[in-house]
DNA sequence: GCTGTATGGTTAATTAAATAACAGCGTGGC
DNA sequence: GCCACGCTGTTATTTAATTAACCATACAGC
């Protein structure tokens, strides 16, 4: 049995982004009635080949079988409870600034599975400021509301110099994935997973194609002009 | 001459991505008076292998010579040539909620060569608001802006419903590189290049994770009542 | 009932990325 | 002067990811 699930465990990177892509795209056929849709339909809305979608699938042993297509009901929860949603998971928000304001207010997490069961600052200012119908809370009671709401996964919104210290706080307590904005490399223990999600590296990377694109033009006014 | 700048742009994903985060190091480096970095320091404090980052570097003919390891002060430059922000990049952003108004704050923008030159939003209680030190504009001004500004670069966070309709005003406009917030993709005309950061497929592929590790503790667990 | 067409599962082939290996250079010590 | 060591640039190898090809099934039309 723990060989099964260490077997749908196994599965590259690029799979696993996909399949919260293919989730919500699937959400939408379901919100607009669609009952069935073949590998290729889904594929083409999502601008990926229809055997890397098939592929992925494969990766847990397929949703449906030859010759009918993929049936919309049944793919969902499927993916959900692939992805770890079946059940909401409870989530915190450490940091209550700006960024951590956006995110709390940003009620998508809540309709995806992710329902905010605490946010958290050292500001004073900011504890008791309600968001989303709760209020900030202060860092001390962190590590009781997360034993209390068992909560497993935190999005780190504090700045980089105390991201390490409240990582620590966070995996003392119990928290097993930690979604880290800030702009540092968390050292954390085996069994933890962390996801750095950098800005900076969002828009350089931007930056450096428009900055081709932008030579690119140049190149061909300059070609033009030749002629 | 443009052959040669095709080529530094023919360049993988994988690689670019891996730009910024080379600076942000080569940043702290500088901060505190390094002067030379051997591709093997470098590469051990970012966690990957000598080997790739030379190999990354290769792309873009390399930063130094046999027998001698990289000048930071010369690779600083050099880096922030190649990413395309020597000069800043002024950067608009559409929409003023709280992921705008958060990433508005965020002032490692500006710290890292992209200077917000315009916020707008539709909302007339937002509109007027000062962030970081300059008002939120009406969306009538858009344009106005964009060709004033020079701005290239455009971070959108409105609504996904908007989207698209914003994003065909910013290309219309002149901007090239649109970050694109809202969980939609976007359509655009060659020569534009979009970026999308979508919050869900980040903390979904977490969770998907924390279920792995969760299963394994729980395969674990139950092997030692076995025995 | 049969046939043509479309479907997903599965495996093979292709492409891309990461890693290792090597060649040539520079420096410091003796 | 020369040798040992460490360094980068470059190429080769290995590994991973993507794409294509194929097979067996299901269904619609006749």
């Amino acid at each position: 049995m723990a060989k099964k699930n260490r077997k749908t465990c196994d599965v590259p990177d690029a799979t696993i982004h996909r399949l919260p892509l293919y989730l919500e795209k699937l959400k939408m056929l379901q919100a607009i009635g669609v009952e069935d849709v073949s590998s290729r339909q889904l594929a083409e809305s999502l601008d990926i080949k229809a055997s890397q979608l098939r592929h992925d699938f494969h990766y847990f042993g397929g949703f449906s079988r030859p010759g009918r297509p993929y049936q919309v009901t049944k793919l969902v929860p499927a993916l959900e409870k692939i992805i770890g949603i079946s059940v909401p998971q409870p989530t915190a928000i450490i940091g209550a600034g700006h960024l951590g304001q956006a995110l709390a207010n940003y009620q998508n997490l809540d309709l995806q599975g992710f329902p905010v069961k605490g946010i958290f600052d050292t500001n004073p200012k900011l504890i008791g400021l309600e968001m989303r119908g709760q209020p900030v809370q202060d860092m001390d009671d962190l590590e009781a509301v997360i034993q209390r709401e068992g909560i497993k996964i935190a999005i780190l919104t504090v700045p980089a110099t105390q991201a390490q210290v409240v990582a620590d706080r966070l995996v003392a307590a119990g928290v097993i994935g930690i979604f880290n904005f800030a702009p540092t490399d968390l050292k954390v223990p085996e069994g933890v997973a962390v996801r750095n999600e950098r800005l900076a590296v969002g828009i350089m990377s931007l930056s450096f194609k428009v900055k081709c694109i932008l030579q690119a033009q140049e190149g061909e006014d300059a070609q033009a002009e030749e002629l």
